[in-house]
DNA sequence: CGACTATTTCGGTAATAACCGAAATAAAAG
DNA sequence: CTTTTATTTCGGTTATTACCGAAATAGTCG
């Protein structure tokens, strides 16, 4: 960790402690920090001596960051080692991550949802306010769902563009009535 | 945990799960899942009779509810006790969330880039790539601040109506050109 | 002001997740 | 096939965080 520049080595560290707070292990967000300030693939055991963690520890975290879809490998002619690299689209990235918790995630939530509303029906009235904020619940993640698919089908421009009109956009939509 | 009712059960359970996940922990998203199902105040008492929890462990975790604002007190006349009960509105909760961990993490993740590109600014040419990707990813959190600056702006209602439109919105607003 | 009840603080313990290092496996080269 | 190098698996250890319970504090009532 010592041999890293100051910058590197500055973001690297945050980006680790802000992965954890995210349900992101330290080792996996530190080697995507480094990854993606790097301007060519590393290999694994550059990656450990750099942040000075395990041969392992960095296997399984790159592994992981693979299944993610953010690090791919790559090979250097006349090197038989793996080298990864990071995404370099920080727009993609997100839509990427977002994807995949979605999957991991909010899927199988929202099929919870569906179980709990499924058995509450056939039980006591008792539930119905149990079964009402369920049911707001579940619209929640319907929108959150709708709102991913139009994340993924437009281009990082697009989304841009969309973010920054903002207002102006919404009222040329005619959306806008009230306070807002 | 096993006096409540199957679908809360289950509910809080997975919702606690969940929580884990996402940097938050299992008893605050427990404690905030029954609040949510409860179709009436509980005090801190009920709570750790319910889930099984530890009165200390309650009262720090519905502390820290509480500081992330989606969770109020209230006081039921002829009881001293506190009362606790969950905001309802899951989209204005998830707006709260989202304000919250900006304010906790997109925030200090800005003003870090800033010092490293502050600082890389001083040191050798070689850092050119590294203050590119910093740049870029500044950029990307800066159009998260505005995206969460409008969810703040707008009602729930506006923003489903939104989110329900997609393509048809962009392409309103004159958006949508290539491959989209 | 005591007596009682509610709440918080805090030191220690337990549960969980991260991490290491050695050994096994796989892959490539000779 | 043997040797060398790269990667993964896995049992055990360490670090982190969650959690408990006792004691202290704060608040309320008579």
């Amino acid at each position: 960790m010592d041999a890293l520049p100051e910058t590197t080595r500055k973001f690297v560290l945050h980006w680790g402690e802000m992965g954890t707070r995210w349900g992101i292990n330290r080792t996996m967000a530190q080697i995507h920090a480094l990854l993606y300030l790097s301007d060519r693939p590393l290999n694994a055991e550059e990656i450990c001596t750099m942040l000075g963690l395990a041969r392992s520890n960095v296997s399984v975290a790159i592994r992981e960051l693979q299944s993610w879809g953010i690090v791919k490998v790559t090979h250097l002619s006349g090197d038989r080692r793996d080298h990864f690299e990071s995404m370099t689209d920080v727009f993609e990235m997100f839509r990427v991550i977002m994807n995949e918790r979605r999957r991991r995630e909010i899927d199988p939530t929202i099929r919870l949802i569906d179980d709990c509303l499924a058995s509450a029906t056939e039980k006591d009235a008792g539930a119905k306010m149990v079964k009402d904020r369920l049911e707001h619940m579940r619209s929640f993640f319907a929108l959150a769902l709708t709102f991913s698919g139009q994340m993924e089908r437009f281009s990082t421009p697009t989304l841009v563009k969309a973010a920054k009109m903002g207002d102006k956009a919404l009222k040329v939509l005619g959306l806008t009535g009230g306070k807002e």
